[in-house]
DNA sequence: TACTGGCGCGCG
DNA sequence: AAAGCGCGCGCCAGTA
């Protein structure tokens, strides 16, 4: 290692010193002394105090910084932040391009942060430290570092096929690298490709899917000593005929292997799509890795630099997606790493054995499960759909119309169109607080004037009601309509991806498009249906949060009410309408409305008497009388999800007055608060227990054993941090349990019933989504029924459960469900209807009949 | 021109 | 002193 061979392009010579000394203690850290280094910098003076360095003053120093660097000939050269980038390698975004060095004309140049940035932030001195240790690699390495143990063939005639066949036996890491991230082939995907697609359509079809069409560009397994790259469908190197039958062998010899991926859900749905072959995942490095340690990132990258300690190997993104040599090293990469990261994964994972029978018992078989579900995807009313979007934009267009009127008086406006855009709170703030001069009623964090609903119900103007028209069309327009269409494949369905490991408490998160987040408007919720011949059944368990908070706290009034039969939230609904004095008119005709569907006779009652009636009614036999209480109900249970979770009465009073419009004192949102904890005394013992145990251990426990790591809960000092983390200790084993039993259910389901008459297409937290051929909708909806209220796989955990678990069934277009008995007949009269118009089809009537 | 953070709001 | 939890996504605005 020749000394001075390391150049440092810095951005003025007036740096300051305590960057300066970051800078290179950092190097010193890595081994790197100042003798080892010689400095020179973008601009020859720093520019005049207040003024910033722009694109075109670094453009002038380009030339000259080259020559430079040319004179001085260095072997190694680093970027200190992006002027410095800009100027040697015309490039920007330095978080992206800082720590992988690149090598240019045989010198290597790594670009590092500016050590100013340090002065602000000083997390960023880790950053720093860890590009030092980086340069320090390529010292050493005399180049950029590479992994020696790589080696890797690329599968390019029928000999290495072979080899690589007789290689692919024991532990095997496989993964793939696409064109893009969603693997099925889209309506806009079509249009595209024909060039029919609207401008408009090509932007969008850019946005969701880089504007590529779906294809495998490589697959790739790791071997005990080998890894086999296969060039696929882009690369242009196999036939189609010829990659079908390379699939095939190896699709047959992996079925023999241990499969190890990372994120293998992708990789098998993926080929499931494009090759209709179905891989098995036995371990899947992510999802262990997120087991044993939720909170952490779970990226291969991320893993391989923290467990093996390898240097970055990513490229650019273009490289992932494009067939080359380039692309051929790094998929190589991805694959030895996962194989290694396994036996490391394996290990941690076996350390406790509570953790691992989650992993093994649902984790596992999810991967499964789930890559039929996104393969079947949701079918979608197309129809319904389009009649959804006419009215959404007329809406749209009137409330826009009508505000218009307001901002004309505004004088901030768009200076293409010179109007108000009515989607952008900063302009809607400043035409309302400062040209209407309406009083601010509320600040943001950020210190804006906060425009939101809450704020806007409690202002006094006509425009207020065509402002929340007008957000709630875009709000569902651009979210469920426009937003859904890049994903509709051909058949009218989506494909939500499902991810297990998307959630610090063992819930599954959702994405494009999100399912669980469908409004519940049946305008949008109700385009989610089945196909011909085919019912959407969705079942769901009921108040299960309350019940497994029962359970844990050992709550026994909760308890009782739910052995009873009874409606928790609905007594929390009537009693806080009772102190908030509320609905006293809706009460009683509610009670007389029910006196003559019972046909009893009317006697005037007093107002408490008519409480403890409609408290016996229940809520649905009210809200079958009178709508208005559904929404009633659902404020409660809000209201008891937030007590039960550590809600404070001030925000109790902050929920009584957004959700009821009601003004309560501070003595009674107390009270009020006080009365639930009356009402179920087990829970503050069961909060205490908790946050205790969260404490001193640093981590809770739900039922089935998966752990959640709360670090931030230990201590003895108070803050809200700490707080915050007691809260999780509570909220995180309920809401991680009540997900585990639905999956627990969702799993037997796929067991029991048979793929030519039931499908499992998505979960939603405590409901499963099911298609179900018609014959077939009585058997499931009656045994589902029973499988959701006791999973089998609860013996297999060991766990007992002493409060009811209740589920309850949909059947029809998702959100406008109805009970079997009322499907059943609805379908008789469909097959009577159909009979009279013609007498043939005997096969689906045969098997309606049998149904009903 | 492309990314990021904050906000607001959809769901459980 | 201050106190429900867990998500994804569209949009805007600021910044690179």
């Amino acid at each position: 290692m020749s000394k001075s061979d390391i150049l440092i392009v810095g951005e003025h010579p007036d740096i300051n010193p305590r960057a300066q000394s970051i800078f290179m203690d950092a190097l010193n850290e890595a081994g790197i002394e100042s003798e080892d280094i010689r400095w020179i910098n973008v601009l020859r003076k720093a520019p005049p105090e207040g003024k910033n360095i722009t694109k075109t003053m670094v453009k002038h120093e380009r030339e000259r910084v080259l020559k430079k660097i040319n004179r001085r000939d260095p072997k190694y050269i680093v970027l200190l932040g992006n002027n410095a980038c800009q100027a040697v390698l015309e490039k920007q975004g330095i978080t992206k391009l800082r720590g992988k060095p690149i090598t240019h004309e045989g010198r290597v140049i790594l670009p590092m942060l500016h050590p100013n940035i340090a002065l602000h932030d000083e997390r960023r001195i880790d950053t720093i430290e860890a590009d030092a240790h980086r340069l320090r690699e390529c010292r050493e390495f005399g180049g950029i570092p590479e992994e020696k143990e790589l080696e890797f063939e690329i599968v390019d005639t029928w000999d290495k096929v072979k080899a690589m066949l007789k290689d692919l036996r024991g532990t095997v890491a496989t993964d793939l690298e696409c064109t893009r991230l969603y693997p099925f082939t889209t309506a806009l995907d079509d249009l595209v490709a024909d060039g029919t697609a609207s401008q408009e359509a090509i932007k969008q079809h850019k946005s969701t899917h880089n504007g590529n069409q779906p294809r495998v560009v490589a697959m790739q397994f790791g071997c005990r000593k080998r890894q086999w790259v296969v060039p696929m469908e882009t690369a242009g190197i196999w036939s189609d005929a010829e990659l079908t039958k390379i699939v095939h062998l190896v699709t047959r010899k992996l079925k023999k292997c241990f499969n190890v991926f990372h994120n293998g859900k992708f990789d098998a749905l993926w080929m499931l799509e494009r090759f209709q072959v179905k891989w098995r995942v036995d371990f899947d490095t992510m999802l262990a890795h997120y087991l044993v340690d939720e909170n952490d990132r779970h990226g291969l990258k991320y893993l391989a630099q923290k467990f093996l300690g390898v240097p970055d190997w990513d490229v650019e993104g273009g490289v992932k997606t494009e067939w080359s040599q380039k692309n051929a090293k790094y998929a190589a990469h991805d694959v030895f790493y996962t194989r290694k990261l396994r036996f490391i994964l394996k290990k941690m994972l076996e350390e406790d054995h509570d953790v691992k029978r989650v992993h093994d018992l649902i984790m596992v078989p999810c991967i499964q499960m789930f890559i039929e579900a996104e393969h079947r995807g949701v079918f979608i009313d197309l129809d319904k759909m389009d009649d959804a979007e006419a009215y959404l934009r007329g809406e749209l267009a009137d409330a826009q119309e009508k505000l218009e009127k307001w901002g004309a008086k505004a004088t901030l406006v768009d200076k293409k169109t010179e109007k108000i855009n009515w989607g952008s709170p900063k302009q809607l703030g400043h035409l309302l607080f400062e040209v209407l001069k309406i009083p601010v009623v509320e600040k943001t964090k950020s210190g804006a004037n906060s425009t939101s609903e809450s704020v806007l119900l409690r202002i006094d103007h006509p425009m207020v009601g065509d402002l929340l028209r007008f957000r709630a069309a875009q709000k569902q327009l651009s979210g469920f309509i426009e937003g859904w269409r890049p994903y509709l494949d051909r058949e009218g369905r989506l494909h939500p991806v499902f991810k297990l490991h998307g959630t610090v408490t063992g819930r599954l998160s959702c994405e494009h498009p999100n399912l669980q987040q469908v409004p519940r408007d049946p305008r949008i919720r109700s385009l989610i249906t089945a196909p011909e011949g085919w019912t959407l059944v969705e079942m769901d368990l009921s108040q299960i949060e309350l019940r497994i908070a029962a359970e844990l706290a050992d709550e026994h009034n909760l308890l009782g009410v739910f052995h009873e039969g009874g409606d928790p939230h609905w007594q929390t609904a009537i009693r806080e309408i009772e102190r908030g004095a509320g609905y006293a008119k809706e009460i009683k005709k509610t009670v007389k409305l029910h006196h003559k569907q019972e046909g009893k006779e009317y006697k005037k009652m007093g107002y408490s008497e008519a409480v403890e009636y409609i408290l016996n009614m229940g809520g649905n036999a009210a809200t079958e009388l009178m709508k208005m209480w559904k929404e009633v109900r659902k404020k409660a249970k809000a209201i008891n999800f937030g007590y039960l979770y550590g809600m404070w009465w001030k925000k109790f009073k902050i929920y009584a007055r957004d959700n009821y419009g009601v003004e309560v004192t501070d003595e009674e949102a107390q009270q009020s608060r006080e009365a639930f904890f009356e009402l179920y005394p087990g829970f503050p013992n069961w909060h205490n227990k908790q946050r205790r145990f969260a404490q001193v251990n640093g981590y809770v426990r739900s039922l089935s054993g998966r752990k959640r790591r709360l670090p931030a809960a230990m201590g003895n000092r108070d803050s809200p941090e700490r707080r915050e983390a007691q809260r999780q200790a509570i909220n995180s084993p309920v809401q991680s349990f009540a997900n585990e039993l639905n999956l627990m259910a969702a799993l037997q389901m796929r067991k029991e019933f048979r793929r030519p008459w039931f499908r499992l297409v998505g979960t939603v937290h405590d409901a499963v989504l099911l298609e179900v051929r018609n014959d077939m909708v009585e058997h499931v909806h009656n045994r589902g029924l029973e499988i959701m209220s006791h999973p089998e796989l609860l013996d297999d955990f060991e766990i007992e459960m002493s409060v009811p678990i209740e589920a309850d069934a949909g059947i029809g277009a998702w959100g406008q469900g109805k009970d079997l008995k009322t499907w059943l007949k609805e379908q008789l009269k469909i097959v009577e209807k159909r009979e009279g118009r013609k007498a043939r089809s005997p096969r689906r009537k045969k098997r309606v009949k049998q149904s009903a």
